[in-house]
RNA sequence: CUAGUAAGUCGGGUGAUUGCGCGCCAUUUUCCUAACGAAAAACGGCGUGAGGAAAGUCCGAACUUCCACCUCCUCUAAUGGUGGAGGGGGUAAAAAAGUAGCGGCUAACAGCCGUCCACCGUGAGGUGAGAGGUGCGAAAAGAAACGCUUCAAGCGAAAGCAAGAAGCAUCCUUCGGGAUGAUCCUGACGGAAACGUCGGGCUGAUACGGCUAAAUCCUUGCUGGAAGCAAGAGCAAACCGAGAGUUCUGAGGUUCAUCUUGGAGCUUUCGUGAAAAGUAGCUCGCUUGAUUCCGCAGAGUAAUUUGCGGGACAGACAGAUAAUCGCCUAAUACAGAAUUCGGCUUAUAGACUUACUAGGAUA
RNA sequence: GGUGGGAUGGCAGAGUGGACGAUUGCACCGGUUUUGAAAACCGGAGUACUCGGAAGAGUACCGGGGGUUCGAAUCCCUCUCCCACCG
């Protein structure tokens, strides 16, 4: 888990970043970031119901997202706010897989500090 | 030993590295204050952190708000009739909607316990939404549907198909009927009761079978109703000037007056971050309660309950309880708290305990 | 988290205990009309299995599985899927 300040909290705030924020796909994840006027960079993780209709598997879904961003968070740009969003066919992948994934999407994204 | 029945328990443990929620303690920083002090954040320490179903939302309750009615109090208006505002307590009656063998338990339930009856099983046991009624007699449906037996128009070479009609059942018969049984009425005994056992009445009444209402009818007993923690309560930004008088007008009050409320115009007073409003947001509700486990003693066949002693119990708000890698092992299942509690139902790898039943073997 | 609604022929959509395997519209098949077609009008038709040469008859099926009932698309329980609302 994330420490409470760099998560993303607010409905409008994350509605804000679907709307307004730069997307990247890759595989069976996809990455929003929008700038916030924030010091703190702010991340928020979305599992709906379509990728699994079992909560136990959703939830484990998170945790593994939110593990394979924590130990990279301080290689990440201040100021920004980043969605990740699942969709259907990630709940058959392994950690392995989905922290290469992530990896992927925040070069793509160019999140990462120079 | 084999096959089974019932009740119950558990459903992982441990090590390393890196992390999170909540509570308490200490330190530091920030902000407010004249000060005491309070709040927030950071880092550190200690404690604690999903289930037997947390699930489905199928029942029931606690709690909160609203509504209905009854009753009491306060304030106010006023008579031709009586009203309006606020608050406290309660659920008697009525309506609507439910519920059902009988007796009990419970805060309550469609739950649980005991028991009766029916059916299933060699047996231990299991299953049951199982009140009484609806021709007349106090109330309340219709028999056109479904099934059985016999007869059978018609079609067809036949086998067969078949509209329609009739019928308490079984046995015996000299074909007239008789016997037994079910139902009905009634008596005795056993039982707390549902009911059971043994008689009596008389073919006299009911009827082909089923005997049907958890959508709908009647009777009896029991229960105020509805919505749900996104219930509800408090604090309170930003935006926006606010109040009073008066005139006209719409709606409600059955009508007029009075009253409540919406809109428009005019006049006037105060005012430059104050009042009103209660939105964004925040806080409370929010977790220790009809709680649960263990031991002892009492009541009861039991469910359950009383007393004493001891132990345990997460509270988030884009939502913590974890991620990765080892070791043990049979451990590979179903599955993630969201106001709380009691049930039911459904999903579930595997491990274990106790009691009992049937069959077989040995002594 | 809470509350409510739905699933019926190929498609849409009625049917709230009996004459309903199912009304109606579109789509489908045949006929009339036309040189031909469209439109219009008339008629037909669900699927699977069983018996039968045929006529005809029977059984099952209204999302799946049970139950109540003499009788269920309809009532009750349960499972699956879909939709809407509540700050």
């Amino acid at each position: 888990m994330l420490p409470r300040i760099s998560r993303l909290k607010k409905n409008l705030d994350i509605e804000r970043v679907f709307k307004k924020g730069k997307k990247v796909r890759e595989g069976f994840l996809v990455l929003a970031v929008s700038q916030n006027d924030l010091a703190e960079t702010r991340f928020g993780f979305v599992v709906s119901q379509k990728v699994s209709k079992r909560a136990v598997q959703r939830n484990q879904l998170k945790r593994r997202l939110r593990e394979s961003i924590r130990p990279r968070v301080s290689e990440i740009k201040k100021g920004l706010d980043i969605i990740l969003l699942a969709t259907p066919g990630l709940e058959k992948k392994d950690f392995w897989e989905i922290k290469k994934t992530v990896n992927l999407l925040l070069k793509k994204s160019k999140c990462l500090r120079e």
